[in-house]
DNA sequence: AGCAAAACCGACCGTTCGGTCTTTTTTAGG
DNA sequence: CCTAAAAAAGACCGAACGGTCGGTTTTGCT
């Protein structure tokens, strides 16, 4: 389903992209083919001549929404190279995310995570594939600021890493519910305590 | 909507149970009267004898989950007095969950905020009032602790109640999305670590 | 300019959706 | 046992679903 020309190519992201707001707005079963076609103002030939199914579409949408994730926050991390310093850039990315989201209707991993765990195997693996991407972010980060020195030896970074997703994670899910990020801004002043106070080395 | 023969009163109910179980699993929009109809055995005039639209029976039955998690959690916390062993007991159910959850599918509240917040204002505002209640009963352990000398006066009732759900509702679905307990059960020791050292008056 | 290929349109398909309504069966009370 | 009311059945409805396909427009190349 590769397109021939740039055009085509052009259009082809244009319908990721908002299938991909679409979808991570109201959830895989709770998207229409027609939603897709008003939103991107396409027939269904028009989308049809890019994608073999809405099953192939969600799944490239998702797949490009993780992108951008992980390309912002590869570019917050870009230049830092303490460990401290990396950690508060993750979670100061994270808190800003509530304002200027790079997508919009909250956070693909953990929207896709809760939707296709019992009803969807290819998205759920997926999920899958991209929370060990960002798990394996965390973890890199705490074991190399521990081989350096700068995180304390004793500190498991997988355990860091699943308490930072799902602190994060869980903040998000209730600031969204009540619209107020004082929950989410809540997770960050613990996160960033714990970072203080566990990781980093006392001077 | 309420039914006039006690027969009548249990099919009711029997719908309710297991529609709930289906829209957990399956999300609202991913669950159809169809499904319903085969998980009770009923056609479609047996249910809608009992409910007016596929969104009333949705409501009840996000009631019905709601109410069977309030039940469990006081049952759980029958005979504990002081906030220390409360706050314990709380964490532990929520744990112990996982093997033996009160309804299928994960957390209902979870589920259903993440679905509903930007689609469904109707549920939305019950996850909501559901979500209230469950932080209402952390502060108030937390305060009422703080009151009586067994939690630290400088505590923040509200905030602990924010951790506490954000972690626990954020390692649930993360341990949901990998089949794998191990993300939970680090939510639930850092939990508990930030009980002794952080709540709890040291003696 | 002309032409083949690709992009896009939109009518159409069978199916399933949520929901209605008439009919049949079951139930409870006298 | 009879009857009236309630419960359940299931045929039926229009709309929307995901998906197909022949036709039309646009594109890139020579």
């Amino acid at each position: 389903m590769s397109p021939s020309t740039d055009k085509a190519r052009a259009t082809r992201n244009r319908i990721v992209e908002l299938a991909a707001s679409e979808f991570n707005r109201n959830g895989y079963a709770g998207t229409s083919m027609s939603d897709i076609m008003r939103a991107t103002g396409l027939q269904k030939g028009g989308i049809y001549n890019h994608f073999r199914s809405k099953d192939e579409l969600a799944i490239a949408a998702f797949d490009y929404a993780v992108g951008r994730i992980q390309q912002h926050y590869s570019t917050v991390l870009r230049g830092k190279r303490y460990a401290i310093a990396r950690l508060y850039a993750l979670v100061d990315a994270f808190y800003d995310d509530i304002d200027d989201p790079p997508i919009q209707g909250g956070c693909p991993l953990l929207n896709t995570a809760i939707e296709s765990d019992d009803t969807h195997p290819a998205l759920r693996d997926r999920a899958r594939q991209a929370m060990n991407a960002w798990r394996d972010m965390i973890r890199k980060i705490v074991a190399n600021g521990s081989k350096r020195g700068e995180v304390r030896a004793e500190i498991d970074a997988e355990t860091v890493a699943s308490l930072w997703i799902s602190l994060l994670e869980g903040g998000l899910m209730m600031s969204q519910l009540y619209g107020d990020r004082v929950h989410l801004d809540r997770a960050k002043q613990h996160l960033c305590a714990y970072i203080r106070t566990a990781l980093e080395v006392p001077d």
